[in-house]
DNA sequence: CGCCTACATCGAAGGTTGTCAATATAGTTT
DNA sequence: AAACTATATTGACAACCTTCGATGTAGGCG
């Protein structure tokens, strides 16, 4: 007859579960890190956004964006002021119009911290 | 004085916008794609399961995953659905218990998908 | 058989996100 | 100054996501 401390402390063949500490490698905030990075690019309009930008630096004003997008102005202006808000893309008011560039150094440290967390599953 | 022709037609040194023809080299379908792929990925909770999966391939059950994470029993097994849906895990049932698995060919894949459209955006 | 255990599913509640019409803002033109 | 333009913001609504208690299911055990 075994006692749930054997059970703990002896190796388990074919039966018997959780096994002892089985815990994330990834940090419950680590984790939170990289879910903000993901969804921040989780959606095709800040996709096709992002990829337009990357096109035309600092030539992009909203009317363009708005032409190319099945989304009307409120709502580009609100992918771009998210973008704006993680850092991924600056504007520069020039006249009536905005101009919008993307931030290659900031996209390139979301790169890297994504492909670091992926490539630590293995 | 110019027209709104003459605006289209020349060169805009300064002002002006809305220049030809600007989209997205990414189509709608790629975006929506990524989008899919990226979506899977953006829950703490499911980066913490593929995390610990990764680790203890084909010996984890729902239970130990329960006591390492801070939701309850219905709320793993939703998340672990989901990651099914995608095609990321697998699971055995042996007995009482359900084994889960990462798909490493399935992640690779979609890691790929992945860095492919991000280094398309330079 | 009846009870127990591990896990799945259901259904409701609450929170977040995406969208757009309406409106505000700020620069431009006449 | 008044009219116009490009963009931002607001507020409302709908859709979606996450969570969990309650319940269902199926295998193991006395």
């Amino acid at each position: 007859m075994e006692t749930t401390m054997d059970m703990l402390l002896t190796e388990m063949p074919t039966a018997g579960c959780c096994m002892p500490a089985l815990a994330p490698r990834i940090s419950p905030a680590e984790a939170q890190q990289l879910s903000d990075d993901l969804t921040m690019l989780s959606h095709p309009i800040r996709l096709q956004i992002l990829d337009m930008l990357a096109q035309r630096d600092g030539e992009v004003c909203v009317c363009d964006l708005e032409a190319a997008l099945p989304v009307k102005q409120p709502t580009v202006s609100h992918h771009l002021k998210l973008l704006r808000a993680a850092g991924l893309i600056t504007c520069e008011r020039r006249g009536l119009w905005a101009y919008y560039s993307v931030q290659r150094e900031a996209l390139a440290a979301m790169r890297r911290r994504i492909l670091a967390q992926f490539d630590a599953l293995q």
